[in-house]
Formats: structure tokens, sequence, C-alpha cells
DNA sequence: ACTAAATGTAAACGTTTGCTGACTTAGCCA
DNA sequence: TGGCTAAGTCAGCAAACGTTTACATTTAGT
């Protein structure tokens, strides 16, 4: 079910109002999408409840069936978000960067904000849609960061390097929970700077330079 | 709650019994050990029901309870047992053969087998106390990867060492889980010879034989 | 063979879950 | 101001959950 959520009709789809209106649909529905990308990223899909979110956002449990249909509707919602932010990353990253953008993602960059997003990717719901989206996300970046690499698709040798990039893809998933989620240390508290050296080890060995 | 299990006093400890008895504590408790650690692997702690679990393992449903006290006592033994699983592997393991070790585990050495101990551990229950045997066994894990290559406690500059034996556990996990979890291709189906060249250049690159 | 303990079964319990429908309130324009 | 619609509230349902309780069957010692 890829429900259109029913945006209201605002005119002024840039820029913030002036004064914040009590009641603002737009405004609702980013709370519920903010707090529920940490919440399934930490906790994961099935430990997460309806009313869990609408808590963290401060806002009433049933306007999450209202804007998303249901709480699976959210979890794809925050999963394509997640899609397109991590897109806009690895798209206009150059090859020579890549490790410093992973890192700078894993970091957090602001508190609780793009790590959540890497976390996301292995949190599955079970549904099977989502399962497509995820997957989409995934393949997409992986290609992305092959690519960055000399990966052209359809080259016969070109399966190894693929796989390749999705094990670069993989450590820095599996990095990002285990710091944001399992809170591993001395994992957990590296700083941005601490990581990019090792990160850059890792992807150059996995991928190297051309 | 460290509840003991209420083991059968059977004489023989040690070679299995001539013919199967119908009735088997033993047997039972492995049977739902081994179901428990496949679904948690896979589809994480609270989106696996007890349940399902007994099900699978083809066992009445008040079994858990009674030999492991609760679910998440169940989780904590299957927790246990990954730990001493791999500590056994890690432990015997020579320096130089680490990354084919990991490789082994995460290709799985028999359909799903060890592959899902790895998983497993990234799986979380929200408890205090699992998540202690779980840090605990990636902590021991980590710095018997490290030891291997050179980290001795202590040192001023060791931290650097830990942290790289971890992030290429988190690897390790990452990849086992974008495969067993997600189905990420062409991950997924690589083979354990696919592997081990790539993990070899991971490790290598984050820990550097000496 | 008899008995007591060990093992397994069936049904139900109270709670929590995602979701819904009827209702109330705020925003906006005539 | 009055009224209409978008936005938010509230109480509660049915299903699924982990766990428990009372009962049945098997095993092992004598």
């Amino acid at each position: 079910m890829t429900a259109e959520t029913p945006v209201p009709a605002t005119g002024d789809t840039a820029g913030e109002p002036a004064h914040r209106r009590r009641r603002d649909a737009a405004e609702t529905r980013q709370l519920l999408l903010d707090a529920a990308r940490q919440r399934f990223a930490r906790d994961g899909y099935a430990a997460t409840t309806v009313r869990d979110i609408a808590d963290d956002a401060g806002v009433n449990v049933a306007l999450i069936s209202r804007y998303f249909t249901s709480k699976e509707g959210l979890f794809e919602a925050c999963l394509r978000a997640a899609g397109d932010e991590l897109g806009r990353t690895t798209g206009q990253t150059p090859a020579d960067r890549v490790p410093e953008a992973i890192a700078r993602h894993i970091a957090g960059l602001g508190a609780a904000g793009l790590s959540s997003q890497l976390a996301l990717l292995l949190r599955s719901s079970g549904d099977a849609e989502a399962d497509d989206i995820r997957r989409g996300v995934l393949v997409r970046s992986s290609e992305q960061l092959a690519a960055a690499r000399g990966w052209r698709p359809g080259e016969p040798d070109s399966q190894q390097l693929l796989l390749r990039a999705q094990m670069a893809l993989a450590a820095g998933i599996g990095v990002a929970v285990l710091r944001s989620s399992i809170r591993l240390e001395p994992l957990s508290s590296a700083t941005e700077h601490d990581l990019v050296g090792p990160l850059r080890d890792l992807v150059d060995a996995l991928l190297p330079p051309h």
C-alpha cells in the first residue's frame, strides 16, 4: 500500500512561517518522522511501539495512522528518507573523499542525526515492501560507491568490485550499529577524527583507488 | 535472574544414549536453543515470539519458561552459547589465519550454522543483563583479535589498535547480517572462497600483521 | 508392579499492541 | 461573527503477546 500522504495545501512550500502555527500538518509529519527514525534505528521495528513514537514527537498516536496509514507506512517513509539522505551524500562525493563522507555519517554530524540513517538500513520489519525499499537503497549506495572506484555495470569481472563495495558498506553500517545501539567502548566514544583514519584504510583496502 | 536450569540428573554426562529417549530434557533444551538462536539472529528479539521458537523446535511453548525461566533467559542463553562458540574459534586461531576464520564463520560452515552466531551479537532485547553479556562477548573477541596483531593491554597507544579490532569485528558482523537477514545480492550468495580475499584485505588493512 | 519425580500438554490469564470511529478544537475566509 | 474544514483528541476494540496453572504421561528406582 503506497498511500500518498495528505499533505496540506499550504501555499508556501519553501521558507519557515514567521511564527509557528499551533496546528501544522507538515511540521507534525516531520516530528513523527524524526522521532520514528531514531526509535526504529536504535531499538528496531518490532520493539518500537507507535505510542513511543507519538510520545517522543509530542503528538497524538492517532496521527500516525492519519499521516502514514500505519506503523508500516511510517517505517517505509523513514527508509525512503534515509535513502534520499544517503544518496545525496554518496552521489556528490568525489571518489577519494568517500571514507571521510562515511566517517562523517557514522560520527553523527550533530548528536543523533545521520548516524541513525545508516543504522536504520539493517532494521527489518518483515514486510516485503519495506524490504524492497531497503534493498533498493543498499544496492544504489553500493553501486555508487563501487562506481567511484572504477566499477562499470556489466563488465565481466565487475561483480568482484560490487561485492567489495557492499562489504565496505556493511562495515560502515556495522560500526554505526555497534556505536549507537550496542554502545561498545572504545568504539562508541571515538570521534569522527578517530574513525576517519581506520575507515580510509578499510575502504582503500577493499576498493583500491585507481 | 540467572536461573540455573534444572538439568536432569542423568548419570551419563558423556556419550549419546544408545536409543533415544522419548522424553529427554537435555535434548529438548538444545532444540529450543538452536531454534531460538536462528530466529533471534534472523528476525531480532522483539519480532520473535516464543510460539515461533517452540514450533520450530517441535516442542510445547510452556517448556521455554520451564527450562529458561523466560524469553529473556532463553535469549541470554543464546548469547552465552554464541560467546563460547566465538571464543573457541578466535582463541585458537593463529594470527595470520584470522581472516580465514572470520570468513568461515560468515560463510556459514553448514547451512544456517555459525553465521547466525555472529548476527546474534547485534540483536538487542533491551534488557540490561543481556546487554552486559553481549558487550562482554564483543569486548573479549575484539581483545583477542587485537592481541593476535600485537596489542598488549595497558600500552599507551594500544587504544588505537583495539579500536581498529572492533571495527574489523563490526565489519564482519555487518557482512553477516547483510547476508543472512537482509539478503543483499551479490553479497548474499557469495561463497566462503569469494569472501576470504576481500576479508583478508580488510583485516590486514585495519590490523597490519607484524 | 508400584510409586514418586521428571517431563510434556492444554487452556487460559492479564497485558500490551496497532488501529479505528466518533468527537472536539483551531484556523481561515466570507 | 459565523460557519466550514483541516487538525488533533479520546476511549476502546480485537488480536497477539509472554506467562502460569492444572493436568497427563513417561521414566527410573525399588
